[in-house]
DNA sequence: AAAGGGTACGAAACCGTTTTCGTGTTGACA
DNA sequence: TGTCAACACGAAAACGGTTTCGTACCCTTT
């Protein structure tokens, strides 16, 4: 990289001090008007911009705000990050991204490595490893040193600290309700494994919808599929009892539970009807189109950020620590009866 | 945020001075192995982490990469990123991510913060508004200033810097003529206006695959769809005339294409292949499944990082400007007749 | 006893800014 | 002629580190 221009060459250039460099530049009174126009004019010419990181060092604000998320390729964490960086542009700040790759080791490094000082706030949605792992110092010591922490999505109760999430228990009642509501008697859920929270609360809403209604919640109907088996023979097996519903925790799942019910020949919805969780492109662009709940990553992303740009504008008053809930919908396609 | 635990206050608490703490901590033989261990339990208990600022700003360098694409809800642009964090994170760098939203204003204004000190070199996908009016003053102002720049997928021929693109030219032909090798005789192709320069490769190849069979090129058979459109109505289009395939210049392209083939009631692929680009989730899950173009998203990140880096820490030797074009392969699914 | 060398630390420069607090010169005024 | 203000600018500190170059002290060697 070429030596970039600094106040000391124009000040050298000159014959001046950098310090009348400085104020020139800045439109100060206390210069003349004959010397800050020779100095904008060279400064201009040659493109001068004050070094950033020395600014920085200075004022002891960063104007960036990190982002630690599990992973990028997915629909919902995209829309996430999408909502986070117009919040941050607006109010002028630059967004750092980093990724736990859901693996605790990875999440603590990025959490030392932005809190050495490169970051004015942490946005955080938790990795699955720590979630399972319960362990959270790291996070404690970010709050000792008083650093600005939102967590959304993921997040761990343990933690104080302000928190958006979705509402998912909420989420897995409206979907199972509107499931029962149709006329659908034998919902199968399909969901993840118990350590992933949000997996558990639409799981506890499928299960309250149903005693609701005095049903009662059949094992059989369950299936716990984690993302790295198969999912196709997982996902089968609760083809094996007499169902007429199928809720699934995300969109993928939703949509191979889609292909087993065409291979078995059953019509979608007539014979049996499916809701998705997670609103992205396989649900609305397969055929039959999916209904699902979804989940407005835009403003979930955005309602972190601002809750964070607050704390670190100190703006957020005496409010104490926050929890915003954002509500989902369902929105009916065509793989349910409307 | 709290007042941070510094050198100074180390030394403070020591009566010593700053040099001989940071020697202290960075274990140098000046330093009598008492006054080390001394200093650096009381570091460890304090939690001290030297500010990454002042490093930055002594060193000249961030360990930060600048990434500025046009959006992130995008399979593909996701994909990619996550090969760039790859790479940067194996080789201790950070990224810093700012959308364009496809946006030549907001390109310009990413640009100009990126390259004001904050990272060490850029990775840029170029926005839709850039490519349509060909103003890149903003990267000869980089070239001039020897900032290190990559840019990937979507480039600027005028601007002189290494790049890596997908072989999209090739890629068409490759779509084509295995559908025309499959027995298809009137292949529609879906594509984006003609502006956006990967569209008009994959045309190109389109075409050059046609005319090697000597199949002249019908119009009426190209439909030029730009994203903000009604999809539907405008892929019907061709739908007008007597098609056994078609090719989509992306994946969204590809499903509307395969939903209004069934409301036709023609048989995928029996009656009608399909073929898509950029394997995303759509392609994967929807069903039938859809035979794509794989364009190695995750690939063309690690590469262009590489690229990047080796640049940044001069390895890159006395190569020039490279140009790394990643091949693209077919994924052969249900949609086309393998 | 003088020279040499190792030990353990401090002073100061440096990275690029901003900002506070001088300071020298000029002109006006009493 | 002495005083004071205004003007235009410079010196230096500060942000938080690293690093080069002293240097004071003591011990060994010749």
């Amino acid at each position: 990289m070429k030596q970039k221009i600094t106040l000391k060459t124009i000040a050298k250039e000159f014959g001046v001090s950098t310090s009348t460099v400085s104020k020139a530049l800045s439109d100060s009174h206390e210069i003349s008007v004959e010397t800050k126009e020779r100095i904008t004019a060279y400064a201009k010419f040659y493109n001068y911009k004050p070094n950033s990181l020395a600014l920085q060092l200075r004022t002891q604000k960063t104007k960036v705000i990190g982002v630690i998320i599990p992973q990028i390729v997915h629909h919902f964490f995209s829309t996430v990050i999408s909502g986070i960086e117009k919040v941050a542009n607006e109010r002028g700040y630059n967004v750092m991204i980093c990724f736990s790759n859901n693996s605790y080791k990875r999440e603590v490094e990025n959490v030392e490595l932005l809190a050495s000082g490169s970051v004015d706030g942490l946005l955080v949605s938790i990795s699955k490893e720590t979630l399972e792992n319960d362990k959270f110092s790291h996070f404690q010591g970010l709050i000792e040193d008083e650093i600005p922490l939102v967590m959304f999505d993921r997040v761990l109760d343990a933690v104080h600290c302000d928190k958006v999430v979705v509402d998912d228990q909420g989420a897995g009642y409206k979907a199972t309700k509107y499931l029962l509501d149709s006329g659908c008697k034998n919902i199968a859920l399909i969901t993840t494994p118990d350590h992933v929270t949000v997996g558990t609360l639409r799981r506890e809403g499928y299960e309250r919808a149903l005693k609701e209604q005095a049903i009662k919640v059949d094992k059989n109907l369950i299936a716990e599929v984690d993302e790295k088996e198969d999912l196709h023979s997982e996902i089968s097996k609760v083809f094996h009892q007499q169902i007429d519903a199928v809720f699934a925790v995300n969109e993928i799942y939703a949509a191979v539970a889609i292909r087993i019910a065409k291979e078995k020949g059953l019509r979608i919805p007539e014979d049996i009807s499916v809701i998705g969780f997670t609103d992205g492109l396989i649900s609305e662009y397969s055929s039959p189109s999916i209904t699902t709940i979804v989940q407005h990553g835009f403003t979930m992303g955005k309602q972190a950020a601002e809750l964070l740009v607050d704390k670190i504008e100190d703006k957020s008053g005496d409010k104490g620590l926050q929890t915003k809930v954002i509500s989902s919908n369902l929105k009916i396609r065509e793989s349910s009866i409307g």
